[in-house]
DNA sequence: CATTTTTTCGCAACCGTTTTCGTAAATAAA
DNA sequence: TTTATTTACGAAAACGGTTGCGAAAAAATG
């Protein structure tokens, strides 16, 4: 209601908008005697600067847009607190998109990004992006872009995952040392790098153990409703797998679930670990051994380094490659 | 680079920055002709108008705040998703802030949202928030607030809850019927409705079943790190309880892992049931009885009654209270 | 053909803040 | 005292759209 601006403060005080706005900025041009009077008009005003004026004339939103595919995971839950925890600290405001794990929400949600309205992005695109024209164009907006977890290859910019092709090679000879012959693993994404680094670190570890490639199992449960019948098929196969590696959070419930279901006893006739930073993995049934991605750190680095490419745009974003390594958890489901 | 506006498009079609504008909004006054040549150019320049400046101009942000103690949780995350899902439709952006639970925070976050910056606020207030003060400063400077799920009794405006009171009793005669004579109720806060409200649920459950004020035993699990800790000297007392009725998500975890710690056994020894949308409550050891909240549909219904607020503001927020069931689901914790 | 109405566009003010530049007064240097 | 410098402020033009109003041209009406 009270509508006080600038414009008001000027008035009451007979000096001038730009002498406020200096003032209120802290400008060496004025007398520290006006200052005080203008901050104490002000907070007794209430008056609180309109960011959108501010960021028209300097070209600065003070904002930066986070998009993942979606927000009810743990780990995009956990990078968010590590994103936002840094934005704060730098008074920086945080939107967010989600993509749903479509390309076309991607597109539509980056092109809007390129209007002014946030200074960076950070990304983890969703599992069917596999070109990288919308994100080039953001970039061509002179706009920094960081990824944090899932990267576009193709695209030149600073990039914060954990390691995920170590961290695949170490599930799988976890489960082979654990006496696994043929463990399988799932997957959501034939293009999403942390699911095709995972997948070859698997792969590795297979190979030095003599495995051959037609003995190796891969799954990709795509289909988000669908996963537990898929998993739940894999399990019935004459051949099924003695292990399972899952490659992401969320194809944990349809495979405890599918492994109830059958009577099927983890970890003695199957062994399940899994990529995820489930803070229940403790007690679940049984306890899940887990390669747990340091979600909190990762936003926190992405949001460092994106802070960087934002405050001087001589930054090259393009050298930066962080990599927080995960740990592995050992747990009941694969002892 | 390009810094495609309004006044590019002018020049280039010799036209008037007006009626680009105007044509851009599709005006009356504007001929099909012009329009079509304006957007052939706008899509082919690639134009994207700047938001800051339209929203100066028409004082409306088409952006919304929304303020939770955290988002690590799996109801608040999911609540997140339905109000992203109405934001999206509307064509509005959501921007999230965290009070990690401090009332400061809160604070210092209602207060920018005084600026201009968002046309409405959704909030779900700390566990320490027990004043209306800032909130109220919002609602002078016409801007709508709604509440979810955790509200501030003494602000009038709309809230969409679930029915806690009843899930409170539910609960408790949950246990109860199941056999249990002294279940304890495990709250964070002293002033949150839906704790007070659980809790009266709860009481009032104990009290018709016979039972006195002092037989009942309410802990208070403020402390965030200290709770496993709380939850096991409560369970090593020589009066301990044989039930537990865990008021938040948060709880889970720590009860479960004290539990096993002690060899308590769930739920021969001690039954168990939580206030949680747990997407792992099927395949914990044992299996959790839950009272599951409908949290997309809370974060739905918030978004839209918000919405109502910010478009019409003849619209009365105060008379909207809405208030949608949870589900109790029973499973092994409780058997 | 004269007059009224409609169509279509441009001018200019405006939203609230920032910033460049100019200038009067106060102070310092000559 | 005169000149140079510093201090402290104001005027005005941005930033990029939006919108009320006026007005010329075109169309409709009498």
């Amino acid at each position: 209601m009270s509508k006080v601006n600038i414009k008001v403060l000027a008035d009451q005080l007979q000096l001038s908008v730009s002498t406020i706005s200096k003032a209120l900025r802290d400008s060496y041009e004025i007398s520290d005697e006006t200052k005080k009077k203008v901050l104490e008009l002000a907070t007794q005003l209430n008056y609180i600067p309109n960011p959108y004026a501010s960021s028209l004339r300097r070209k600065k939103s003070k904002t930066i847009a986070v998009v993942l595919p979606e927000v009810a995971d743990n780990f995009f839950s956990l990078a968010i607190n590590g994103i936002q925890s840094i934005a704060e600290s730098k008074g920086y405001h945080v939107l967010i998109y989600l993509s749903h794990e479509k390309f076309a929400n991607e597109k539509n949600i980056l092109e809007d990004c390129q209007s002014g309205r946030v200074d960076g992005v950070l990304i983890s695109i969703s599992s069917e992006t596999n070109t990288a024209e919308h994100i080039n164009k953001l970039q061509n907006q002179n706009i920094p872009v960081v990824f944090f977890d899932r990267e576009q290859e193709a695209i030149k910019t600073a990039r914060v995952t954990t390691n995920d092709f170590d961290c695949g090679l170490m599930a799988a000879n976890h489960l082979l040392q654990k006496g696994c012959r043929r463990p399988a693993f799932l997957s959501i994404s034939q293009s999403l790098p942390i699911c095709q680094n995972r997948m070859e670190g698997y792969k590795a570890a297979l190979q030095q153990a003599g495995l051959r490639e037609e003995d190796m199992q891969i799954v990709y449960c795509t289909d988000n409703d669908g996963m537990y019948d898929q998993v739940r098929s894999l399990l019935q196969a004459a051949d099924r797998p003695d292990g399972l590696i899952a490659s992401v959070e969320k194809i944990v419930t349809p495979v405890y679930l599918a492994c109830h279901e059958l009577n099927i006893r983890i970890p003695n006739e199957v062994k399940v670990i899994a990529f995820a930073t489930l803070d229940t993995a403790p007690i679940l049934n049984p306890p899940l051994t887990t390669i747990t991605q340091p979600a909190f750190e990762i936003g926190k680095a992405a949001a460092t380094v994106l802070f960087k490419g934002i405050e001087k745009s001589a930054f090259d974003l393009s050298k930066e490659r962080m990599v927080i390594p995960s740990l592995l958890i050992e747990r009941e489901s694969t002892k």
